[in-house]
DNA sequence: TGCCTTTATGCAACTCCTTGCATAGTCCGT
DNA sequence: ACGGACTATGCAAGGAGTTGCATAAAGGCA
């Protein structure tokens, strides 16, 4: 849906190649848009057959060669029309909450051990955005300015991986029972 | 990757069609875990030809006639086998995200238009689950005791919206200014 | 010297999921 | 009498995303 969007947006602030965009994903968009490098560098590829793209191939001595890619006027004024219509509400696939709700058929220990598992992960994945958060929160004013949207979407992951461990508490307590 | 398995959850607890799947998924499953009727048919095909679940076909006067699927042997230890493994973490993937993060090169009228429309399904979706949360807890307690695990993932519902509406309280404030 | 990680890209084959279309009778409201 | 919603299933085609493999040179570590 969106991943070609994602592409457009990132390479619109500046250009670069796949290998750079997958970390770029890892810094920042990752967190609530997951791409691996397989599906980057394919829909770039269809990115530039549909004209939205172009790249140049930049030889390298010790590394191997890259293809830089940057929007095009096209992909440019594509990237506006996506961001004046409206997306789709988002769905839900969570595989955990499946196993939970048919819990029935397995063991407590099973389910607890699967809550841990998922809680720690969490705790992680909230520990690097408050991480992130931090290092914005002590940025000048000035250029806190710049990321007050992605600062915005950091805030969705922070106050979405709390209520996901205040659920989790929850769950501990009625397992316990 | 779970659909199967949500299948099999439904389908252990009791037999149905593929209409009647479609149906429980959108009074239960279907707060985690999205199908479209054309999945849960391609599945059940699937299934059936991995014999983990088998059909009996009924005839019905003054209505179209239905097949009835119920897990055999073999689905039943591949759910308890599933059940017993990890599952893996749950990938977001959330284009209002996306559509944040780019929001510099769109206007702010868009972005709180876009806002409202995402916040107005919140709303309704949160009001759903708690009107469902209202009907369990009114349950002697002995029924409810069955229906406890199914619950933890109606609560897992509810406390993603309230967290979701409290984040978009703070994205109005800052896109107020 | 040998192994692992990083840089950098991609094919092939697959599964998962969506979209559009098709069929066909019943029941309900207007 | 007609239109719409409900019951019930499915094909065909395509888009989205995953998995496994392949290549190849440089730099760090033991």
């Amino acid at each position: 849906m969106s991943l070609k969007h994602a592409i457009l947006i990132l390479l619109e602030t500046e250009p670069g190649s796949g290998y750079d965009l997958v970390k770029r994903f890892k810094a920042g968009l990752g967190y609530f848009w997951n791409a691996k490098h397989q599906q980057v560098y394919q829909e770039l590829k269809k990115l530039s057959e549909a004209g939205w793209l172009a790249f140049a191939e930049e030889t390298q001595e010790s590394r191997p060669d890259k293809k830089v890619y940057r929007l095009t006027p096209a992909g440019h004024s594509e990237l506006l029309r996506w961001l004046s219509e409206p997306v789709q509400p988002n769905k839900i696939n969570d595989a955990l909450l499946v196993k939970l709700f048919g819990g029935e058929l397995t063991s407590e220990d099973n389910l607890r051990a699967e809550m841990s598992r998922h809680v720690a992960v969490h705790r992680q994945t909230l520990d690097s955005l408050q991480a992130i958060e931090r290092d914005y929160l002590a940025l000048p004013a000035a250029q806190r300015q710049g990321w007050r949207l992605p600062y915005l979407t950091l805030r969705r992951g922070i106050l979405g991986e709390q209520a996901w461990l205040a659920w989790a508490d929850e769950v501990a307590l009625a397992l316990k029972a």
